[in-house]
RNA sequence: GCCCGGGUGGCGGAAUGGCAGACGCGAUGGACUCAAAAUCCAUUGUCCGCAAGGGCGUGUGGGUUCGAAUCCCACCCCGGGCACCA
């Protein structure tokens, strides 16, 4: 009598004795082998969605997977529980933040356990922990120390929705906030920076060794932009107190500079302005500085608007020409020196403003003869250059800057495009930075044994979205750790990023009450053998966890020679529907619960294993998942032993059925190294349609069992347990392939001629050439078409073709 | 504008220079059933043909090769990243 495949109760059942028997903990000192494996700590906003599910499947996958090779796998889960839709919701419901959170929390865990996921939860860490607090703030001393954490006045980006400044790197292209989608002004603030630009050449370099997506690397490089260069002064003419410092990239083409330009923001702007032009360069100031960043970004736009005379001249250290400074606002006081010599001949930019300002043109590169365009930014022969004449591009750059540095003017210059990271919030849910402001000692570090420093609880948050933390007399008045007089504390928070830029290493030694974490147990796990997350986090959250490990690692926390912290990266695609991103705020969520409740955890699984390649983005169709659930139905009826389905294969079929499942076996392996797991699918799908018609046996209903446990671990645990009392398929070793059974007795042989096949004739694996050629000229259609003729040529790839040419 | 991906049946996709379309969805037909669902079996790129068989087919056009979805060149379309960065 076949059994019922009761998934609900099957899936608890298993969910169930996986906790309770501690299958996927570990020790520190567990003698196996040792490898990480993370996925990226969620955000807690309830329930998962399918994007969690898609990144915790391919991440549960390779824990059981290695697993069962016999690795001692550290499978961390925690999360990333500070962050602004808390503190919207306190605004709106005026639930306090952390009961808001633990109940995310609660959610986002209870659906996580549904999916058969499995981590060592005692290792579990958060955000907004009292404790994982206490050492996210040590951290920060710890750089504030080393002068890696400073406190400056600059030019930040303010989001309005938000009520907080923004790093950089959370502005969008278009000027918005990538969180609120709010048009981010400029302001003026003093505001707490990580000195991520003290890496750049590092971050930069050491992408070479990583194991990561080449797009992900890319962006990288592109968002650190590095450019070499030079920097020099040029003289002011008629004042030898100012010059004016430039950086260029392309200091072979200085003769071709016709005139200078700073940006409007430049120090100089005033100095530099004679009294004729005052006027005039004073409203275009104002003009840009009123400007948006948007605005001022655009391409577009009248060319007239965006410049203006200064009235100055400098001179071209190179032929002693003076040339007219001009203010443009295409030119950033972010960058380099904030001012540029302008060389229209080699540079569109400047051709462009040279054009409408009616300044020369003079060319120092021979463009090719074929040349249309108009400034060439390319490599050839420096023309109009004196003694640079003839040279190419990298030899005159050479001489260029041997020029400039031997007459002490300039020098060889690295010019990054990444800035220090911004890392201060004017939020209430999130780590406060530990620092209080004296009268007499300014900025005073909290004693290390005051930490943490946690927000108080009794507190009211104001519809305009200020922190409350600004207005709590409580909270805010302290005394100086120096001399213990009245002081007034920091009532900023940091960016939640800083959390997410330690937390795979707390995951270590989660338990460590002296230390953020023991060196000996990160040396035990780190790197992270695999880190599995979705493409958005390329820039972010990945660069600013490479810096923290660079940075920890100087500053002897962290391992010496622990200076990346994820070892291969995998990023999953997106899940879209109907062409666009599937997300709450878009409200077209198909949430996992439904098919939980339904057919099952397996079978979501396999759906999304099955969709497609792991990296690319996909469309969800609820269509689809009835295909993976029929196959588990399928698989049961098949692996049942109670059930008769399917027959056991005759005696003579059964030696080929089981070859057929070692051929499975090494297929299957090799697609899960190569994370084509849609393709392991679909032959786990075609063996079970061949045991279908050719019965089964034993050996390959277990091989098909152990190869999809990884996948479906529900089904296949509760199926192998009804086929061996009392064994556990996961704690189980991964099947190997018997290369001799593997074999193929007879293979295809394609016959072509000219490229088109013609006959398919069974030959052993072992055929020779020859004897390929005797067969393939036997058969009666080569025959025919070949009417008696010499063939050309032969081509023969023993033992699956032969290409007869005619 | 620059830099990455990508373009294959009705749909998701497979094929690491060697049988294009595995596997799944959908569709069609059959078996089982009083019936339906479920299940099982079969067919399913396209055109010509009763059939056997053959022609054509991987965005477009060229090229390399005995042989190209795969490599090269040019172009078109879609997605993503960067974008006055000197």
């Amino acid at each position: 009598m076949a059994s019922a495949y009761d998934i609900q109760a099957i899936e608890k059942k298993w969910q169930d004795a996986w906790a309770e028997r501690g299958t996927y903990q570990v020790e520190n000192d567990d003698p196996r082998p040792s490898f990480y494996c993370l996925c990226m700590y969620p955000y807690p906003s309830g329930q998962a969605h399918q994007g969690h599910v898609r990144n915790y499947t391919f991440g549960d996958l390779i824990v059981r997977h290695r697993t069962m090779h016999g690795y001692a796998v550290l499978s961390p889960m925690g999360f990333d529980s500070f962050g602004l839709p808390a503190e919207n919701a306190a605004l709106k419901t005026g639930t306090h933040p952390r009961i808001f959170t633990d109940a995310r929390i609660d959610e986002l865990k209870a659906s996580i356990r549904r999916l058969g996921s499995q981590y060592d939860w005692r290792r579990e860490v958060r955000s907004h922990d009292p404790q994982y607090i206490k050492w996210s703030q040590w951290i920060f001393l710890r750089l504030l120390e080393a002068g890696l954490a400073y406190r400056k006045k600059a030019p930040v980006n303010w989001c309005p929705g938000c009520q907080t400044v923004l790093a950089n790197e959370q502005v969008l292209a278009d000027g918005t906030c990538e969180r609120s989608g709010d048009v981010v002004v400029k302001r003026d603030l003093e505001q707490w920076f990580f000195k991520i630009t003290a890496y750049a050449d590092e971050l930069l370099h050491d992408l070479d060794q990583l194991d990561w997506p080449d797009r992900v690397k890319t962006m990288q490089r592109n968002w650190i932009g590095r450019s070499e260069g030079a920097e020099f002064d040029l003289a002011v003419q008629g004042r030898d107190d100012l010059k004016l410092r430039v950086f260029t990239t392309r200091p072979d083409t200085t003769f071709g500079m016709t005139y200078a330009v700073v940006a409007p923001e430049h120090p100089l702007v005033d100095e530099l302005t004679t009294d004729d032009q005052r006027d005039e360069v004073r409203q275009f100031v104002e003009r840009v500085t009123l400007e948006s960043e948007v605005e001022r970004q655009t391409t577009e736009g009248p060319l007239e608007k965006r410049g203006v005379f200064t009235g100055s001249y400098v001179v071209n250290p190179f032929n002693e020409r003076a040339v007219p400074v001009y203010l443009a606002d295409y030119v950033l006081m972010g960058y380099g020196t904030g001012a540029i010599m302008a060389v229209p001949g080699e540079d569109q930019r400047d051709w462009d403003f040279a054009q409408t300002y009616g300044l020369d043109i003079v060319r120092t590169v021979q463009p090719p003869d074929d040349w249309e365009g108009e400034a060439y930014a390319g490599d050839g022969p420096a023309i109009n250059s004196e003694w640079l004449d003839g040279l190419d591009k990298e030899t005159a750059i050479t001489k260029a800057i041997d020029f400039l540095e031997a007459k002490g003017i300039g020098t060889r210059t690295v010019n990054y495009r990444l800035r220090d990271w911004l890392v201060s919030r004017q939020r209430f849910w999130g780590c406060p930075i530990p620092v209080v402001y004296c009268p007499d000692h300014g900025v005073v570090p909290v004693a290390d044994e005051d930490l943490p420093v946690l927000a108080p609880d009794e507190v009211e948050f104001r519809p305009t979205g200020e922190s409350p933390l600004k207005f709590h007399e409580g909270f805010l008045n302290t005394t100086c750790p120096i001399d213990g007089k009245p002081a007034v504390r920091e009532t900023d928070t940091m960016d939640t990023f800083v959390d997410s830029s330690w937390y795979f290493l707390r995951f270590t030694d989660a338990w460590n009450e002296d230390r953020p974490f023991d060196k000996d147990a990160a040396s035990r796990w780190m790197p992270v053998d695999q880190y599995i997350g979705g493409i958005e986090h390329a820039i972010l959250h990945l660069m600013y966890a490479r810096f923290f490990m660079k940075a920890l690692a100087d500053l002897d926390i962290a391992p010496k020679d622990l200076r990346e912290p994820f070892e291969r990266l995998f990023t999953q695609g997106m899940i879209r529907l109907g062409g666009t991103k599937m997300s709450k705020s878009k409200g077209n969520l198909i949430t996992p619960q439904q098919f939980f409740d339904t057919v099952g955890a397996d079978a979501l699984r396999l759906h999304h294993l099955f969709m497609g390649p792991p990296a690319d983005d996909v469309d969800w169709t609820d269509a689809g998942i009835k295909g993976t659930s029929s196959f588990l139905q399928r698989l049961w009826r098949l692996a049942d032993p109670d059930g008769d389905a399917v027959p056991d294969a005759d005696e003579g079929v059964a030696l080929e059925v089981n070859r057929a499942a070692h051929r499975l076996i090494a297929r299957v392996s090799d697609e899960y190294e190569r994370w084509s797991y849609n393709t392991a699918v679909a032959a786990c799908m075609e063996f079970t349609n061949f045991l279908y018609k050719q019965g089964k046996t034993g050996f390959a209903i277990d091989s098909l069992l152990l190869l999809m446990a990884p996948m479906a671990p529900h089904v296949t645990a509760e199926l192998w347990e009804r086929r061996h009392f009392g064994e556990h398929i996961h704690e189980l070793s991964w099947p190997t392939a018997d290369p001799v059974m593997a074999a193929q007795e007879t293979v295809e042989m394609v016959v072509q001629v000219n490229g088109k096949k013609r006959d398919v004739i069974n030959v052993p694996p072992s055929i020779d050439e020859a004897e390929m050629e005797a067969l393939a000229r036997s058969s009666p259609k080569v025959q025919e078409l070949l009417d008696g003729a010499h063939p050309k040529r032969v081509i023969a790839k023993p033992p699956r073709l032969i290409n007869i040419v005619l």
